[in-house]
RNA sequence: GCCUGCGUAGCUCAGGGGUAGAGCACUUCCUUGGUAAGGAAGAGGUCACGGGUUCAAAUCCCGUCGCAGGCUCCA
């Protein structure tokens, strides 16, 4: 892996991303298209495609591009296929490898290509294809042949079919995909597949998948009773059970300890405001469709001579925390003196997201957000910016998080949407560009660039994660805002007595709990160290008659803030260490005769096999360190 | 919201036009056990909901709701 480089004064470009630990998937999009393997799936796209159009004549195409574990292809079926003709399929696509067709290029200028589309009754290929001459200013597009198949592709391919390994692909899935991912656009149905350069690559992608299912958030959740999302609550409303709640709290706490060590102060605000607010701030009415129906409330008040008057309001679930934060700003006059302010508080926020986004904890409709605003000077952007960053870091050097990587969402002025999109203020994007990206650079943290990612209102730095199933999911943002100051008139008096319009961080290291409580989950398998898990102690005796000594170690240990507590089943020793080991508890004590009478404890730690007898008082003080500086060993 | 698939006990699932099954969990009793499942009995279901077809529907058909995997959007 070569050290990255940085340049100074530009953003990197896309092709020059930095490399990151999660970049498997970006390498495929960027400079890996001539590997073997990146050839081998860009192949099979085209022999699925072949196979399809033998199933199903007369179906048209879409995209069929190699992915990071295999490849898709996009297809208006004439006739649905369900994943029950997945054997049939692999069945022609093998045989369509056996006949070792060879993949002949062919460039065509503007008209041959456009006619040639035609010929071949493809619609969506040749409204791409008009893309690439008019936007892009192509001359030629390539066409590949095999066998009977033509596509219009970039390629490359492999030469002959033979190339491609027998039994190193499998039909994985089908999904329905919008042409070109525009929900405006036809529903186009994709057939998604892994492909290796091996039989034994592809079992052990797929023995890994099927191992990492082990770990979704979903199932572990209920397992461990951490959550249920419960019909008559309602879908993507979460409720949190005893178990969870403590993984909640053990994170807000750390985000509390971290937020006084770094200078904040907590508000509290509350979960409704009046919608005039967001108007004015400018959320409305673009994102109205993202929140929940308003409430519209009426009251008569007494008018000037006695007549009554009808007034009404509409209030509104806030999807965001940040306006009444600027208005805690607002709330007198600021001198420079004051800066940075910086107000923290986990706040509550609802998000109509589309109910096929819902998925577990992952994406929800209410949730509570690590949030917090810097109010700044432009002089303080940068350092405050990095210590943003440098907070990050330590607590994910505390959970023990790796896989991850920091995305710069950049403003993109050629988007044609851009005027939509962004506020109009190039020299602020440019400024406000320029110092995020000097603070990332003197992070040291390696990221890679998302042009056209950018919020309405600045530049962010997004936080990437990857579920067990693969899924890239944004775990927090941090955006530095150049445009509400002054929608909202918010301002401070500078040392020249005059006012200024403060910059704004808006940061959430933690993210949301709802979001980061899965990463956390799937990142542990469920076994959480001691300072996160729902259970840190579970007591068991050999026999009834030591209950009472048991009994004694554990409100020992309550009284030390420990979450202990004790089996008093009537099970065997054995099933109860099997109860508490399924339930992934961290640290399991067994107490019979000999510990009693030595004062000591049999500690069977999750996970190890060899166990320790120890005096208690030295179990509870190796328990409390542990907790206090939130081991992630023990 | 859209595409595809799936909804049977608290959980994991079998069954499938003739009236409901297993394992685990739960309750009670017996067992007092030294490191991953001791034994017995019991309770628990409007087979997601609504409509249709049928002598008869958990089973077939339609609709609704929910869930899963994708797409779009986002923390």
């Amino acid at each position: 892996m070569k050290p990255p480089r940085r340049s100074r004064n530009s953003v990197r470009p896309r092709t020059a991303r930095t490399e990151t630990p999660m970049d498997a998937h970006a390498h495929d999009q960027a400079g890996e298209h001539d590997s073997s393997l990146h050839r081998i799936r860009h192949s099979l796209a085209h022999v699925l495609a072949q196979a399809v159009l033998k199933l199903r004549p007369g179906s048209t195409l879409g995209f069929g591009p190699a992915i990071a574990d295999g490849f898709y292809y996009d297809f208006i079926l004439s006739e649905p296929l369900t994943e029950d003709d997945f054997p049939e399929l692999e069945k022609t696509m093998k045989h369509i490898i056996k006949q070792n067709q060879r993949f002949e290029r062919e460039e065509l200028d503007r008209a041959e290509a456009l006619a040639r589309l035609d010929d071949m009754g493809e619609p969506y290929k040749r409204e791409y294809a008009e893309e690439l001459f008019e936007k892009k200013g192509i001359e030629q597009l390539s066409f590949y042949k095999n066998g009977p198949f033509l596509d219009m592709c970039e390629g490359p391919h492999v030469e002959s079919t033979r190339e491609i390994p027998a039994g190193a692909f499998k039909l994985r899935s089908l999904a329905g995909a919008y042409w070109r991912g525009d929900s405006d656009n036809v529903m186009m149905t994709r057939i998604y597949a892994w492909a290796f350069e091996s039989r034994e690559a592809l079992d052990a992608h797929v023995k890994a998948y099927q191992d990492a299912l082990a770990r979704d958030h979903k199932k572990l959740g209920k397992e461990l009773d951490l959550f249920v999302v419960d019909d008559e609550i309602g879908k993507g409303l979460p409720l949190w059970l005893p178990n969870g709640t403590v993984i909640r709290d053990e994170l807000e706490k750390l985000a509390r300890e971290l937020e006084f060590k770094a200078g904040y102060v907590r508000v509290a605000t509350p979960h409704i405001a009046k919608t005039s607010l967001y108007y004015k701030t400018g959320h409305l009415p673009y994102y109205a469709s993202h929140m929940y129906p308003f409430m519209e409330l009426t009251e008569t008040r007494e008018g000037e001579h006695g007549t009554e008057e009808e007034v009404r309001e509409t209030y509104c679930l806030k999807p965001m925390n940040c306006p009444h934060h600027h208005k805690i700003f607002a709330a007198r006059p600021r001198s420079y003196r004051d800066l940075p302010l910086r107000l923290a508080e986990y706040g509550q926020v609802y998000r109509f997201e589309d109910s096929g986004a819902l998925s577990g904890l992952l994406r929800v409709r209410g949730m509570a957000m690590n949030d917090a605003h810097i109010y700044c000077t432009e002089d303080q952007v940068k350092s405050e910016f990095l210590a943003v960053m440098r907070m990050h870091q330590e607590v994910y050097d505390i959970l023990g998080l790796t896989e991850y990587y920091f995305r710069f969402s950049t403003w993109d002025p050629e988007d044609p949407k851009g005027k939509d999109k962004y506020i109009d203020d190039p020299e602020g994007w440019e400024t406000t560009q320029r110092l995020v990206h000097e603070a990332m650079v003197e992070s040291g943290a390696r990221f890679v660039v998302g042009k056209g990612e950018a919020a309405f209102y600045g530049p962010k730095i997004d936080v990437q994660f990857k579920t067990v199933t693969g899924r890239e999911e944004t775990a927090s943002t941090n955006q530095l805002d150049f445009g509400i100051a002054q929608r909202l008139g918010l301002e401070y008096v500078g040392p020249d007595n005059q006012m200024h319009r403060p910059y704004i961080i808006h940061r959430a290291p933690l993210g949301t709990h709802e979001r980061f409580v899965a990463f956390l989950i799937e990142h542990y398998g469920g076994a959480f160290p001691t300072w996160l898990a729902p259970v840190q102690v579970r007591v068991l005796t050999v026999g009834e008659r030591f209950d009472e000594h048991a009994e004694k170690l554990v409100a020992a240990l309550r009284g030390e803030m420990v979450r202990a507590e004790m089996d008093r089943s009537s099970e065997t020793m054995g099933k109860k260490i099997r109860n508490a080991v399924t339930s992934k508890i961290p640290n399991v004590l067994v107490v019979g005769e000999r510990e009693v009478e030595d004062g000591t404890v049999t500690l069977r730690r999750y996970g190890v096999q060899q166990q320790e007898t120890l005096p208690f008082a030295a179990f509870q003080e190796r328990l409390l360190t542990a907790i206090r500086t939130r081991s992630q060993t023990i």
